[in-house]
DNA sequence: GAAATATGAATGAACG
DNA sequence: CGTTCATTCATATTTC
């Protein structure tokens, strides 16, 4: 994805195909981070502009960046995005310690371990799976398929939307502090 | 064991080798698949929560996995229609519930099927694919650690109640996020 | 065991 | 702002 290149995306529909992705560098990650710790809420534009313009010097980015970037953080600090994978014995934990230290990529420079490890700095990410020793499906194979008895409760599955119109409450930025970070974002 | 190990992660370093990532055990996948041959797509976040429970009976899961899944499921199932359909089954497109479904795995009970009875859909083999051999141009990407201070400037962004109580009072005046292309929206 | 593939997970971008 | 989509990465699994 060239995020500094010319080409010109030749207008697919009333999207952008994604075919160029901003990618934040790592510097540039840490000065979002940071801002984001500092303050509690999605920047105004003035100070979006500011960020911009100082993270340009870091690499190719725009205010829509630094605007989706902040939308995302703050939406997914409540879906505890750290432990992510797992959240059963998970660390729920949230939007504190966003000043976490990406030594890593940061000697690298070159962000050769992308997204994925960059949000587990701290080692524990609260999965708890594990399959140490080999969970080969042979063996859970044994299980016998008795999933109609399992299913009763969740024949109401088959109708998605049902609920959806719930949820949208006040615009107001009330965020508990609390963790309830049982959102991980749907529908509902 | 498998999923439901109860190792811990034994302290990695600063480098974390990334515990396994959970893998659906048959009846869960049996589960998951029934499901979402039923629905349309994501359920809600109330069926997550009894799909979960529910899938919990046959190994450890978490919401989170079972959202992923039909969050991958769902991508999957139109990528291959349409990013690797292209025209030889003639008809391309299509609403995009209708999966391939994978019966014959369910048969086995095992994830999957040997090569020979694994029919790809369209059989696009190396030919529009850009994926496997794709020579990532992250070189763009790159630039100089340097991880000076050069948040003096944003050093106001430290005080997040300088007019952010405006921004979030302040919704309805300027956050018309259709445009956010153009104008991502915000209250500066 | 390496290559190829399948797939869970992360995230930027977009929608309503 | 909450939700959802599309893309990509990393790992698990299968194949050779």
């Amino acid at each position: 994805g060239r995020l500094g290149g010319l080409y010109v995306d030749p207008i697919i529909g009333h999207k952008m195909t994604a075919r160029q992705r901003w990618t934040p560098t790592a510097v540039q990650l840490q000065i979002l981070e940071r801002i984001f710790d500092q303050g509690t809420g999605t920047p105004s534009k003035q100070k979006i502009k500011d960020i911009t313009e100082e993270l340009s010097q870091h690499g190719q980015i725009s205010e829509q960046n630094v605007y989706n970037w902040f939308q995302n953080r703050r939406a997914r600090s409540k879906r505890k995005q750290h432990g992510g994978g797992g959240g059963i014995g998970g660390s729920n934990n949230n939007n504190g310690e966003s000043e976490v230290e990406t030594e890593a990529e940061t000697l690298n420079g070159k962000r050769k371990m992308p997204e994925s490890l960059r949000v587990l700095p701290n080692g524990n990410n609260g999965i708890g799976t594990t399959t140490g020793t080999s969970p080969r499906p042979e063996d859970l194979c044994f299980q016998s398929p008795e999933m109609s008895s399992d299913l009763h409760l969740l024949g109401v599955l088959s109708n998605p939307r049902d609920d959806h119109i719930v949820g949208k409450m006040g615009l107001s930025e009330s965020y508990n502090l609390y963790d309830h970070v049982e959102d991980y974002g749907m529908s509902g």
